[in-house]
DNA sequence: TTGTATGCGTTATCAT
DNA sequence: ATGATAACGCATACAA
C-alpha cells in the first residue's frame, strides 16, 4: 500500500489538516511546522492520491481529448500542441481517437465523467444538429475545426480565405482550367476550403464548373486512387485540399509520368512536416496546427477558470501561402490571406 | 450539480447498494428491481463518477503513456496502435510526450499516482542505472523500445535482425562499400541497428570501417543537413537507420542531383506510412509500429490482471524488409529477417 | 433479495 | 496555528 497524507502526519507529529495546508500552500502553518512537514512528506516519498482529491476539488487536472483519428502528421502534430500546452498549465491529456459514430461519442463523453475537467472536441463529420443533441451540457466543451451553430468555445483555421489564396494563386501563374480535390462533402472544412476555390475562380472571372470538382476523403489513398480521374478532366493545375491527398495524388502523377508542375501544377493544404520532402517539393497552404492544438487548450483552461460567467470565443487562426516547387512558381514566397480573429 | 447513486436509488425506491449491483452485475438482484432500476438510471441519465469510483475500486481504467516526444508518423502510429487496443478492452489513455529529462520522468510518474493503474515508458535514451532508478516500484510499467537490465515487461522491435537484413540486401546487389546514417548513439534501438549493420558487413567479409558510420538524431533536418557528409564518403549504398532520416537525404540528394537508386541505392527503417509515397519510393525495414503500441498496451493489462504473481516478458516483434524503388532492386519483394519471440 | 453502514484519501469546515 | 471531523460518490461487508 501506497504512502497517504495520514502516514505523513503520523510522522511529523501534527494532524492531516495541517499536512494538506503546507502541500497546498492553503491557510497559516507556523514556520517549523512546515518544514517538519516538508521533511517527512520527502522522505516518505509521498504523493497524493489524485482519485482522491478530484472527489473532494471537483477538479481533476484532466483535459479529454476526443478525436476523429489519429492516423497521420496531421493529428501527431496537433496532439502535439496540445500536450505542450497543457504540460505548461499542469493539465494532462486524456486521448481517445477514431471517434466516427455520433452514439459512440455521447457514451465516451459520458464515461469521462470524473475523469476530465473539460473537453476538445473534433467532430468534422457531425451536423450542427447532432452536434447539438450530443453535446454534453454540464461540461466545458472547445470544439476544434468546426463552428457551432449555438454558442460554444471554438478554434478553427481561416479555410475559406486559404483556400482562395491558394487557388488565386495559380490564377495568377496563368493557369485557367482549375480543378479541384475536396475532402468529403459532409465534412465542414472540406466545404469551407472549397468555397474558398470557388470564391477565388468567381473573382477572377473563371466560371465554376461542377465537373472539375472531384470529392476525395482525406487520405493519401483516395490522392492516388482518384489520379486517373483528375488527369482525365485534362486540368492545368489542381488545388488539392489537404496534404495527405496531394502526396498520394504525387505519387500517382509520376507513376503516370506527369511531370510536376509543368504539365499539371498542385497546392495542397494544411503543410504537415512532410511537405517539404515531398518531390517536387509541395506547395501548400499552412495550417498552424500544432497552435490548433494549443490554443485550444487555453481556451478551455479559460473557461474552465471563468466558469459560468465565460462567453464562449470562436478563434479563427489565419493561413499563409508557402510557394515552393509544385505550383511552378519561384520557391520560398509567403503569401499571407489575411487573418481574421473574433472573440 | 450531476445526478449520483442516490439520485438513482431514490428514483428507483430501492437502496444504493443495489442500484451499484444492477449496474456493475455483482450479487443477486431481482429481475424486476433490475427493470426498475436501469430504468431510472437511463432515465436520469445516471454515469458513475470516475473518481469516486476510482477511490474505492483502487482501478482508474486509464494507462499512462509516457513518451520522449510526439513529433512524427512514428509516434503518430504508436500512439494510434495504443488507442485502438486500449478502448477495445475499455481503458483509457494519459498520453504525454516530451520528456527528456530523467527527473521531470520521475516527477510525472509520481503525479500519475491514483490517476493510472499501470504505465507505458518509452525513454530511448536513458541508460539502465537511470532507468532503474527512476523507474517506479509500485506501479506496473511496460517498456517501449528497450530492453531493461532487470525484470521488467518489454515489447521492442527486432533492430539487429533488421537492419542486418537491409544491409545484406545491400551487398546482394552487389554493393561494397556501404555507409551508414545512424540514429543518436545514446539511443539503444540506434545502437542496435548499428550492430546489424555491422554484423551484415562481417558475414559478407567485408571489413567494418569506422569512417562510414555517420551519426544522425532521427530528424529528417538531420538526414538532410548529414547529405554532404556522406557524399563524401563515396558510398556506393547507405542503410539509414529510420525513415525520417532517409526522407531528409532524399530531398538533399536531389537537390545535390544524385540519382537514387541509380548514383546511390538507399535502405531505411520503420515504414512509416510516408514510406511509400516518397521518390523514389523507399525501401525500407517495416516495423509493426502500431502493433507495438496496442501489445504494449495487452502486455500491460496482463500484468495487472495477474498482479503480483505476474512473471515479466519481453517481447520481441520481427521486421520484414519492404523493397521498393530506392534499392535498386525489383519492387514487391519482401524479406523476412525470422522473428524471435521470447516468453 | 435487499438495505445500512463503513471506508477509500483527500480537502474543507469547524472548533479550539 | 492546529486538530477533529464531515463531506466527496462509490462499492462492499454485513445485517436483515
Amino acid at each position: 500500500m501506497a504512502v497517504t497524507i495520514r502516514d505523513v502526519a503520523r510522522a511529523a507529529g501534527v494532524g492531516v489538516a495541517t499536512v494538506s495546508r503546507v502541500l497546498n500552500n492553503s491557510g497559516p502553518v507556523k514556520e517549523e511546522t512546515r518544514r517538519r512537514v516538508a521533511e517527512a512528506a520527502r522522505r516518505l516519498g509521498y504523493v497524493p492520491h489524485g482519485a482522491a482529491r478530484s472527489l473532494i476539488t471537483r477538479r481533476t487536472q484532466t483535459l479529454g481529448v476526443l478525436l476523429p483519428d489519429l492516423y497521420g502528421e496531421f493529428y501527431s502534430e496537433l496532439v502535439r500542441g496540445m500536450d505542450q500546452e497543457a504540460r505548461r498549465r499542469g493539465y494532462y491529456l486524456l486521448v481517445s481517437g477514431m471517434h466516427a459514430d455520433p452514439k459512440e461519442i455521447r457514451t465516451i463523453v459520458g464515461t469521462m465523467r470524473g475523469r476530465v475537467d473539460g473537453l476538445i472536441l473534433m467532430a468534422p463529420h457531425l451536423s450542427p444538429e447532432l452536434l447539438r443533441e450530443h453535446l454534453p451540457r454540464d461540461v466545458a466543451v472547445v470544439l476544434i475545426g468546426a463552428r457551432a451553430p449555438f454558442p460554444c468555445d471554438t478554434v478553427r483555421i481561416d479555410n475559406v480565405a486559404g483556400a482562395r489564396a491558394a487557388v488565386t494563386h495559380l490564377i495568377r501563374q496563368g493557369h485557367q482550367r482549375l480543378a479541384v480535390l475536396t475532402g468529403p462533402l459532409s465534412n465542414q472544412e472540406a466545404r469551407e476550403r472549397l468555397e474558398g476555390y470557388r470564391l477565388a475562380l468567381q473573382e477572377a472571372g473563371i466560371s465554376v464548373r461542377p465537373e472539375l470538382e472531384v470529392e476525395g476523403d482525406f487520405t493519401e489513398a483516395s490522392g492516388y486512387e482518384l489520379g486517373r480521374r483528375i488527369l482525365s478532366l485534362a486540368p492545368s493545375a489542381v488545388f488539392v485540399a489537404n496534404d495527405a491527398m496531394a502526396i498520394g495524388l504525387l505519387r500517382f502523377l509520376h507513376e503516370a509520368g506527369v511531370h510536376v508542375p509543368d504539365q499539371l501544377a498542385l497546392v495542397g493544404f494544411d503543410d504537415i512536416p512532410m511537405a517539404r520532402y515531398t518531390r517536387p517539393a509541395l506547395t501548400t497552404v499552412q495550417s498552424p496546427i500544432s497552435e490548433l492544438g494549443s490554443r485550444a487548450v487555453r481556451l478551455l483552461e479559460e473557461a474552465l477558470a471563468e466558469g459560468s460567467g465565460h462567453v464562449p470565443r470562436d478563434i479563427v487562426l489565419p493561413t499563409r501561402l508557402v510557394v515552393r516547387e509544385s505550383c511552378g512558381a519561384a520557391e520560398g514566397r509567403v503569401i499571407s490571406p489575411g487573418s481574421t480573429i473574433n472573440h
